[in-house]
DNA sequence: CTCCTTATTGATGGTTACTCAACAGTAGGG
DNA sequence: CCCTACTGTTGAGTAACCATCAATAAGGAG
């Protein structure tokens, strides 16, 4: 039996846009119970009272339609995890930190699968839609880092790409656990901010450079 | 036209445990071209030189036979990895981290199907598989560690298990780098290495614990 | 009310996972 | 050496699903 939205939306004409962000929120829906590989069109086309044709004709094939799935995801993540730039840099972190953390905890079977299923399957846009979340939120940084005077280089990049996967697991890991034994959120944050840090002053050659910039972290802009 | 192994093993009347080596075989190899959503039963069961009927005899469902294969091509990374207890506990981390480097970049798609896509995936079993390998390198790690007087904690289980996404993520970014533009292999074992114990570290509560610890690392057994 | 645009459907085909009853190769007893 | 019982193996058949497309019907413009 399909959870239809609204009998109005179901089977009657709608404005291709409409019909397009609703078949989305449908699927979205259906995500937060199964995994994205157990998405069928048939299923979705069903979530959203709609005929399977219909899939096709608005998003092409059944991978296109995932895809745009993911994508919607993706951007939902990063709105709630862009940094504000009224807060000092390590505040921004910070906080960028305990959003990515509350949000995953919200809907950890979502956003998991953002972040980590993703980055699997041969498929290139999947793959490059990843590269491109892993490459947003490495910009942030970076940025802010040259703001602080530390000009970006490779190895700083692979490395705040590596964190983002330590922060993921991580996170993972710290959900997975039952509720009673998990350390607190707090501590988690903790552990993911100091990585940040950690990490990061590895990738930087002069060590004394990387001293300079600290202090400048906690500086309000 | 499928690829037979031998004319013996193809058609002919097999033990049941030949068999299943020899299918195993045929879709590790299958899987060094495609991605492991790509291996359908019929393309495996022409590879092997058999009727897609038998994989089903054997392993019962698609999916179990991809478990199947990623199991085996785990257990093939644990052994190249597994320390080597002749060697200090800081050298079996570096030997370590160089034969996963090595290793992956040997077959790339192969290993990181069974260390990264793996993740994803609500598939229970796939994840556990994921988990067990996981773990497997963190008891390796923790049993050094405790060897040297660090008892284990849940924070350090917690920051094991994110350093090896760290370093998952951290090797894969390298392999898709073009050749010429990659730091040098010293450098991102190095980058690995140090990461190992900077991550410990932070989940170490008393950081003159860990300053006690370091120096007992690099003493032979 | 009528027409025309176009959102939507239902029929259809091809691929692929999966089942099962029938077949055939091999070992062991006479 | 032949026959028989066991079992490894096959091939046909089913169902689910992705994908296509011509036909249909809803809704606004005149």
């Amino acid at each position: 039996m399909a959870r239809i939205e609204s009998a109005r939306l179901a089977g009657a004409r709608l404005s291709p846009t409409d019909r397009k962000v609703q078949i989305l929120a449908a699927a979205r829906g259906l995500l937060e119970r199964r995994p994205i590989d157990a998405l069928s069109v048939e299923s979705v086309a069903e979530e959203a009272g709609v005929s399977p044709g219909l899939l096709f004709h608005y998003f092409g094939s059944q991978r296109k339609l995932r895809q745009a799935v993911l994508r919607a995801v993706a951007d939902e993540l990063l709105d709630h995890v862009r940094p504000d730039p009224a807060l000092s840099l390590g505040e921004q972190l910070r906080s960028g930190i305990e959003a990515f953390v509350d949000q995953v905890s919200r809907h950890p079977s979502v956003y998991l699968a953002v972040v980590r299923l993703t980055s699997t399957s041969g498929n290139p846009e999947t793959r490059a839609l990843h590269r491109a979340i892993r490459a947003t939120f490495t910009v942030w940084i970076t940025d802010g880092l040259t703001g602080a005077g530390l000009p970006p280089t490779p190895a700083v990049d692979l490395a705040l790409h590596g964190w983002q996967a330590f922060v993921e697991e991580v996170v993972a890991a710290w959900l997975d656990q039952p509720a009673g034994d998990r350390m607190p959120r707090a501590d988690l944050v903790d552990l993911c901010e100091r990585g940040c840090y950690q990490l990061v002053m590895l990738a930087v050659d002069d060590p004394g450079h990387w001293e300079r910039i600290v202090p400048l972290l906690g500086r309000r802009a």
